[in-house]
DNA sequence: AAATCGGGGGG
DNA sequence: CCCCCAGATTT
């Protein structure tokens, strides 16, 4: 049987012992906080924290981030992923700055109000920065809390917030709020891990329901959500003296914000010729030569997997390379501006791999 | 309630 | 290869 009070002064006891030290919790900035909050949701401390360095230098308060363009907020979140995550960053920074003088929110009610920040972030940060008695539920409370509870409820249902977040906030403390939060993500990031537990030195080996009926394997419980899909991408990469044809993202999809190449996406890999009698690039036959044809490469995301060739076509000179960016909603850039745009990991690798043998 | 949004790393 | 990660937003 767990003891609320019991539980969180050994969980806490647990922590002092064995946190690491992580540079956001060394302040109570509430901005500091929120930024690191914002990185690491869906995130891994160690892919986290490079970016939360960056950003602390680039941008070592609000003001700074309110101000910087969006293109520029984008280029230094390069690689994270989840790029909404960024724009809405950027979008509440410059709300706080208009709107709230440059101060942040000091509740958890108020603070759910900003977008990019949900029941989690509002409860990280209200815990943290003004030491506010609410509960965080993340991946590692759901899984240290069904462990210790047996509790078999799907952690994707509808049904699961409620419980656990009912749970966790009986359990969290008036004394030490954020400690507690803290505390219990830590012990499900290095305890109560998802695979392998180290039960043998749990503190709670006496009262962990799943220890003591052999269930730490199966709980939590999460049913799988559907599978990933394919799509087929053909970059073309126009080509014009030593710039090349780029494009900003702009479509409710993948990497929305990101800059790309003028894409041409179809239900199968096409060969050169198909891609050249596509309808886009017909009119253009004459004016262009098919330099390089690349490999395929294989970008695989959680909910759908990309196979993407590369062409490089040079326009010849007599071509419009103004009436090729209006149809293609291209900008030519040398690779020096490209290397500042901000890209998908696929489109920069593959510039990587060119950039410094070519100009783009 | 279910789908969508990235990329990296552990086992 | 599958699963998870200091989730949020949209449909």
């Amino acid at each position: 049987m767990v003891i609320p009070e019991l539980f969180s002064s050994k969980l806490i006891a647990w922590y002092l012992r064995h946190q690491r030290d992580l540079p956001w919790r060394q302040t109570r900035d509430p901005y500091k906080i929120w930024l690191s909050e914002v990185i690491l949701q869906q995130t891994r401390v160690k892919q986290g924290l490079p970016y939360y360095y960056a950003f602390v230098e680039k941008f070592p308060t609000v003001f700074d981030l309110a101000r910087a363009e969006e293109q520029e907020v984008l280029r230094l979140w390069q690689g994270l992923g989840y790029y909404s995550r960024a724009r809405n960053l950027q979008f509440t920074a410059r709300q706080i700055v208009a709107q709230y003088n440059g101060q942040f929110p000091d509740s958890y009610k108020d603070l759910l109000k900003l977008k990019g920040i949900g029941p989690y972030t509002a409860a990280a940060v209200a815990s943290f920065a003004y030491k506010e008695r609410v509960a965080v539920l993340d991946g590692n409370v759901f899984r240290v809390l069904s462990r210790l509870y047996g509790i078999d409820t799907d952690i994707a249902s509808a049904a699961a917030k409620p419980l656990f977040s009912g749970i966790a906030n009986r359990l969290i403390p008036t004394k030490d709020p954020d400690l507690f939060n803290q505390a219990i993500m830590e012990f499900g990031a290095l305890q109560c891990t998802p695979a392998n537990p180290d039960c043998m030195f749990c503190p709670f080996h006496n009262e962990c329901e799943a220890f003591l009926t052999g269930r730490q394997a199966q709980l939590p419980v999460k049913s799988k959500k559907g599978n990933s899909r394919i799509r087929y991408f053909h970059y073309v990469i126009f080509r014009k003296d030593d710039r090349g044809g780029m494009r900003k993202r702009d479509q409710k999809d993948i990497w929305n914000g990101l800059h790309d190449f003028y894409l041409l996406e179809d239900a199968a890999l096409l060969t050169t010729g198909e891609l050249m009698a596509a309808e886009p690039l017909l009119p253009w036959t004459e004016a262009v030569a098919v330099e390089e044809e690349s490999v395929v490469y294989t970008h695989k995301l959680t909910h759908q997997q990309v196979q993407a060739k590369f062409w490089h076509i040079r326009l010849n000179e007599a071509a419009d390379v103004d009436k090729v960016a209006r149809d293609f909603g291209l900008t030519f850039v040398e690779s020096a501006q490209a290397h500042h745009l901000p890209k998908p990991v696929l489109i920069d690798n593959y510039l990587k791999k060119r950039v410094f043998s070519l100009s783009l």
